[in-house]
DNA sequence: AATGAATGAGACTTCATTCAT
DNA sequence: TATGAATGAAGTCTCATTCAT
């Protein structure tokens, strides 16, 4: 983990091409990547081997960072439901508050440019939370994660269409949410 | 007249469209795409003024296939549950027997090379369809059709992973929806 | 000369291209100049073998044109000024009434599609018109041709700028062809 | 700071398009041009947007080369006769010298892929040069530049088919141009 | 003879990555 | 380490010409 000196200048790459990919896609141009960083075209490839390791990186980053405020301890008499709730209402307001972040995580979750493994490595770690924390038993294998991830997507989205209604999807997705989660 | 452009190598063109792009993507190259339809380079664009317009027509190709088995004549007495089952087996079923094209779907649905109009067109066709058919209110705005493609894609691709669980997907994901939409 | 059928078709094809060639340059698709002269792609080359001979006939048949209305028969004393005057007015007035043939034969004029040949032959017969019917002595060889068709060129041009000055373009043209030829 | 973009292989490239464009029309490939400049194919886009403005800074550097020579400032009671010469006599000197280079500002002055206002602005410079500095009035507007460069293309192409009658060509070239100059 | 679909060479341009400075 | 010019493979699209109908 030898890293290149400046750290500051990786977070401006990846903050850069976390704008750039929500608007062009993940055929986004290293060179203008860079470019929005302020930072020269060569210098990308001293922080990233190559463009796959770039987005990548990426892709883990946004992720961490749209769930860094996630609330993971709580009182010990807190309803499931309560504490779904909270992560709920906190990865949505993640999303509604960084559009283009959340824009660039559906793409590069169907980019081929991202590392399989990594964007498994993401998934299984996502379930451990929910099960450890949360409560919810992975079964079937996954769904859960996915529906919650799934659920926050629509609602993140229908939201930036129509701001107003943003109480309502989000209460409509929750139920959803809830209503998943507590079958049979 | 000539040889008429025929329909056939249309076809051609579209399928091994969706079968280039579940591969490498929306920026899978036209050449592969013509030479996987056992047509010249050069001809693709007889049938598609250009890549847009084939992705476009791609699209909403695999949109309209998808729903093609879909049921929406019922007995009268035939349960909104009932009907809904119906309408999310005969997708799931689709889904599922055509790996490909759904991927594919999934990924025109965030390409860039395909018109903005004709997403939405398929969007509000599909929010009528529920509607009419099969008496879903649509309500608030987008959020049912947005959580029955949602439900659909996830079950579709949990199943794709492991095949043996189809049936608990398909259940769990049916589950989900039916309360979903039932909810209040 | 074993001409196809319909030498209207020629015709048809041969004026379309005139008028596609003085907007597009030699570069003009003949996909496009067929089209143009309501005819079917492939026609085009049952009347002229390829593009090149299709523009060099269109050459020829621009400057017969241009040269059509040429007075060549005068009264017995007629000056030489005032034959001019009317060989120059021709084709001047030719010019600015045509001005998508004018610039056709502009652009044909430095065409490499264009067979050099016919080229040559074209100035060659304009030379000997010059010197058999107007008198104008041919030397220094081609040098009055040129001069001639230079200021045709320019005075048409020019005119065309600027419709209202034609009257003294044309009076200077005139003048400095008169002079031109005249001196020593 | 990297390598510097060499002012050189800029001059490489334009000299290479000179070239090829002499030969092949604004038709010329870009791939060729890079090539016979002993540069990448692209390079060429390092140096030049497009193609556009390749050849469109072509036209302005070979107008400018052509009219470096040209001597603007002359003794007090240089005769105008005398100047004009002088002008007349550098200008086709560096045409018959640079054959290549003369072809291509004939081609590029006819091209669509040279920018419409940079040959306007070539053009309204001219007339200025030789109003201001050889005292020739701009009268009909355009018409003495005009006749001017028609004379010298004339000359010098002729020049280029019969070497041995440079003299003459050149003689009678001037004398045309004085006399359409200084008429009425 | 007429049509226009089919072809594939080739045009322009982009871009990830390398490397001289 | 930082820079950005250099590279050439690869991409989309055009077009003269052929040929099945």
């Amino acid at each position: 983990m030898a890293r290149p000196k400046s750290e500051e200048k990786r977070t401006l790459l990846l903050d850069a091409a976390a704008r750039v990919v929500s608007q062009r896609g993940d055929s986004a141009p290293t060179a203008l990547i860079a470019k929005e960083a302020g930072v020269a075209e060569g210098s990308l490839f001293t922080y990233f081997r190559n463009k796959e390791e770039l987005l990548t990186e990426l892709f883990g980053a946004l992720i961490a960072e749209a769930f860094a405020s996630v609330p993971t301890n709580f009182e010990a008499r807190t309803t499931t439901r309560e504490k779904l709730l909270r992560l709920w209402s906190s990865i949505v307001r993640w999303g509604v508050s960084n559009p283009e972040k959340w824009t660039t995580i559906r793409v590069l979750n169907l980019s081929n440019l991202v590392d399989e493994r990594r964007r498994r490595d993401v998934q299984s770690k996502g379930r451990q939370v929910l099960q450890d924390r949360f409560g919810i038993p992975d079964s079937p294998p996954g769904f859960h994660t996915r529906v919650l991830s799934a659920l926050v997507d629509l609602t993140i989205d229908l939201t930036r269409q129509r701001p107003k209604l943003a109480e309502q999807y989000s209460a409509a997705g929750f139920e959803a949410l809830w209503r998943a989660m507590t079958h049979g």
